[in-house]
DNA sequence: TTTTAAATTAGAATGATTATAATTTAATAA
DNA sequence: TTATTAAATTATAATCATTCTAATTTAAAA
């Protein structure tokens, strides 16, 4: 886990390689998703909290930086079936996504960050002549702690 | 793999057990989705084809039907990330959603009936605490196939 | 056959996301 | 540094998948 000021000059780096440009608001932006990096937000999650520090900047850029940084694979852009899109900043170093545990008792999202996959994959290319490039792998359920009720986050809608 | 007719019954059969009504419009989206297994239809898709026998009926109660059926673990409502919902038969006798492979160069999205992920469940079990009733799976990449150019579906939506 | 809650219909409403046109700005080079 | 220009941003309108509503119909139970 490098330092957010770190991470956020390598994003920089990457977006400029590739011929876009370095804002302020895209910078905001992105230091708001390397603030909250395992809270799955919506664009308008991202939105309000990039407000509170840059209030003139507009829904719209939210919405199309984000898009951007899905484009540059900095972002994964998930949807777990509730209307919305949630961005999950893809970990530096990690070739695929991270995999999920949801629980159905409070929607709490967790993440597992070791590839558990790379034998599956080998098996997909072997039985089915497709060469895996990413994943998603969420496990629905529910925790133990949950389950025997002392949940931080029952009630809540995500 | 049943017969059309006799997985409708069972279908049929389950909705009536957990109270709901069976009625010609809700037979008639079973049947659309039973004859279009592995074709991953959107709302719209289906209601077109419900349509065709079918013409009076609304768009908003193939969704309302569709929803139940989510609801009753017939279906399972997914997002592939080109902002329509997707509706996909859980297979019969399969306690898990079954596996995909995407691929990125034609959409197409294919199969995966084996369960691939019960030691990974046990893991998940021992290691975090978290106990695992389904799960999702997608691999994302090419088929060698599409990757020589004899792609059948080359420049297709979805 | 009557009753009644559930389901359907058509159309309006909602809400997330995207497009538009005018304005501003980052990056390049004179 | 200043001028240039394509890219980015803003505010707002438009889009489009999905859900809601009120009136009507229907499946199932009595
Ligand atoms: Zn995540
Ligand atoms: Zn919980
Ligand atoms: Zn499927
Ligand atoms: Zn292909």
């Amino acid at each position: 886990m490098v330092i957010v000021e770190e991470q956020l000059k390598s994003m920089k780096q990457q977006m400029i390689a590739k011929g876009y440009k370095s804002t302020v608001q895209r910078e905001a932006t992105m230091r708001v998703l390397l603030e909250h990096e395992r809270d799955h937000m919506s664009a308008e999650d991202v939105y309000m909290r990039v407000k509170e520090r840059f209030p003139e900047i507009g829904l719209a850029t939210v919405y199309r930086t984000l898009e951007l940084l899905t484009e540059l694979h900095l972002v994964e852009k998930m949807n777990f079936g509730d209307g919305v899109a949630r961005f999950d900043l893809r970990s530096e170093g990690h070739e695929h996504m991270h995999h999920h545990m949801i629980c159905s008792i409070c929607g709490e999202v967790e993440e597992i960050q070791d590839d558990w996959l790379i034998e599956l994959e080998q098996r997909v290319k072997r039985e089915y002549g497709f060469n895996v490039s990413d994943h998603r792998l969420d496990f629905i359920g529910t925790f133990t702690s949950c389950k025997h009720g002392d949940c931080q986050r029952h009630g809540e809608t995500a």
